[in-house]
DNA sequence: GGCACTCATGCGCATCTTCGAATATGTCGA
DNA sequence: TCGACATATTCGAAGATGCGCATGAGTGCC
C-alpha cells in the first residue's frame, strides 16, 4: 500500500506501531529504570511469561530493546535511551492535556518537566 | 484487555497507535509546517479525500490536530507542537540507526541535532 | 543422560484496522 | 432553491494483531 513514501515515514510508523501496546510500554517503562530478564517483567507487570516473550520478540525485531544471555535467564535492555525521551515528551503531552481537561480552571502545569520517563 | 494498567499509560498507546500509519505522520509532518486544507494535504500527499478525511477524522478524534472551518474549507493544525516534537526524537533515533546499520565505518553522527520536524 | 528452570515459538480464534467506493453533510453563489 | 464544490461518513472485504494455551529449545546441575 501507498506505493512511494519515505522509507523513514515508514520505518517511524513501524516503530511507532511497536510501542502501541499499553504492555510493550509497560516493558520500556521498566526497563528504562535498567535491565532485567524476562521473567521478573512477567511478575512485575503481572502477566504471563509467553505473553511478555511475544512483547519482547517484537520489541527485538523493531530494535527498541537489546537481549543478553546469561547463564539460562536472558537480560534485555533499552537499544537508545532516546526512545525513552520521546515516550516521555508523549507523556508530557498526555499530561497537559488532562490537566486541561480534568481541570480546566487550575493553572497550567506550565512545562512540568516530569519526562519522568522512568 | 489489561484491567488494570496505568490509564496514562494505556492513553498513550492510544496516541501512539493514532501515530502508527505512515500516511497520519506524512499528515503531521506536513502539517508541522502549517495549517493546511483537507483538499490540499491529499494533493501534496498523493491520497484521495476520502482517504486523508477518514486520517484526519483519527487524529483529532486522538485529539492530535485541530480543525476550523474556514468558508467551505476545513484547515487543520496541529494541536500540541510537542507532538512532533516527540515524532522527531523517533526520527532521530532511526536516523542514527540506518547510519550505523547502513556505513558501519562511518562515523556517527554524534547526536545529529535533526529534529527536522518541519 | 535426565531433570528442572528459563525463555521462545506455533497455533487457533476473536478483534481491530485499512482501503476504495459510494454516499451523505455542509457551504456558497446564482 | 438548485448546483457545484469541499469535506465527512458508511460499508464490506482483506489483512494484521493480541491473547491463551501447548509445546519447543537452550542451559545448568545432579
Amino acid at each position: 500500500m501507498i506505493a512511494h513514501m519515505d522509507e523513514i515515514t515508514m520505518l517511524q510508523a513501524e516503530i511507532l506501531k511497536t510501542l502501541a501496546s499499553p504492555r510493550r510500554l509497560e516493558i520500556i517503562h521498566r526497563l528504562a529504570q535498567g535491565p532485567c530478564e524476562v521473567r521478573r517483567l512477567a511478575e512485575d507487570l503481572g502477566a504471563s511469561q509467553p505473553n511478555i516473550s511475544q512483547h519482547l520478540s517484537v520489541l527485538r525485531t523493531a530494535g527498541l530493546v537489546d537481549a543478553e544471555r546469561d547463564g539460562r535467564e536472558v537480560r534485555y535492555s533499552i537499544t537508545d535511551p532516546d526512545v525513552v525521551v520521546a515516550c516521555g515528551v508523549m507523556r508530557n503531552v498526555l499530561q497537559r492535556r488532562l490537566v486541561r481537561l480534568g481541570r480546566l480552571s487550575t493553572i497550567d502545569t506550565t512545562h512540568a518537566e516530569l519526562v519522568e520517563t522512568q
